[in-house]
DNA sequence: AGATGATTCAAACGTTCGTTTCAATCGGAC
DNA sequence: GTCCGATTGAAACGAACGTTTGAATCATCT
């Protein structure tokens, strides 16, 4: 057992999650071997059963790690968000790009965006008990602000919001290819402001009159 | 050489397809393996080999087979829709939500939201192709709708656009977890107006004023 | 019927994967 | 120094993968 509980080493748990974090974002959760994550960790092979069990175990440890804080952060700023659709949206989306935005974490937010996508079903679990508490105390304080709208429709904007997040932190380069680098923001780099503009706007729309089909 | 030109029969080359698309959706590319392909299929293993060369032969027809129809069917749209934003967003976003609900077809739809966001360099170079003229298109078509916005605020939109509908046909599902079955509108069912309302809004908002970081 | 090219089939190849095993090594406690 | 649990190391396992091969089968034309 460790007797030191803040270890100030290198710590082999420590940069096999970092490895496997980079590499699931850069190859995909199943394309990442755990040998090419224990290379780049320079870790022994069996050092993945050995602090996580499997494969599966250093996936869950990989987005819980990230997730939990994540989550709680945007919390807090719900907490200390005043009374607008944009404060709230802010206190949403801030967390994730900063993630995006940083260096080290950014792979995270590569892989977080491509997660809600995966076809692995503990990995939507994984998600659905993370984001359960942010989906409810945000959505509620919309519909707090949004009075107007039907609740139905506050959740699938939200959806949408989250959506667009995710496509706009996981998929950032694609706008400088389509655009032919007309947009040259670097990744998420100045997304911010051009998500909170668009986004604050769709949840203000008035609520659609539901056609018939 | 098959004499006749229409196939009426099953045809092996179309029953893989068939098996390779829903089975990419439910599994993910990587995960599905051409034995499970074939064997969804009632066709032998070699039969991907002899008709695409190889897995990765099988999954550009599979892409290519729904994507030159999809979005050739959104440029028809696009030409004639009207002078509205709403317009504009229908031709884009329509082709898709029709494919998305069709049963048959709507294994595609996942694999296709879920496309965008694959690591593999061909896939997304296969995505940027058939896209391409899509893009210039509807962002052109916006540009001339919106002048008081600068192109590249456009640009930002249109990507939201695409992620948003990305994330509604891929993960659909998703908002039923999460409201605990308060939105009941089975996949994108009842997406459609929902998203035009958001989507149409957040592309007429004001230009943000950019805040100095 | 026989020939010919297209298609299907069963079987195997070599590689890579996640996992397991067990011995070697390390770091404090006594 | 000695012991002991925690950690690391090298090597192998069985399974699953994409791919290849060569013969068997089928459809079509002369």
């Amino acid at each position: 057992m460790n007797k030191t509980m803040e270890p100030v080493e290198a710590g082999t748990r420590e940069s096999l999650m970092d490895a496997a974090e980079s590499l699931f974002a850069e190859r995909g959760i199943q394309a990442a071997s755990l040998r090419a994550i224990t290379e780049r960790a320079a870790a022994n092979l069996a050092a993945v059963h050995y602090h996580f069990g499997s494969k599966q175990g250093l996936v869950r440890a990989v987005f819980s790690r990230r997730l939990a804080p994540l989550n709680a952060e945007r919390l807090r700023l719900l907490e200390a968000a005043g009374e607008s659709v944009e404060e709230v949206l802010q206190a949403f989306l801030e967390p994730a790009l900063a993630m995006s935005r940083d260096a080290f974490h950014g792979a995270f937010g590569r892989l977080l965006g491509r997660a809600f996508m995966e076809p692995d079903d503990e990995i939507r679990e994984i998600l659905i008990e993370q984001f359960s508490e942010v989906f409810h105390r945000f959505t509620a304080a919309l519909v707090r602000l949004l009075p107007e709208l039907p609740e139905a429709e506050i959740l699938w904007r939200f959806h949408f919001v989250a959506g667009t997040l995710g496509h706009t932190v996981a998929c950032g380069h694609l706008i400088e290819r389509f655009s032919d680098g007309r947009c040259s923001m670097g990744g998420a780099e100045g997304a911010a402001d051009h998500l909170v503009t668009f986004l604050a706007a769709g949840l203000r729309a008035p609520a659609p009159i539901s056609r018939p089909r």
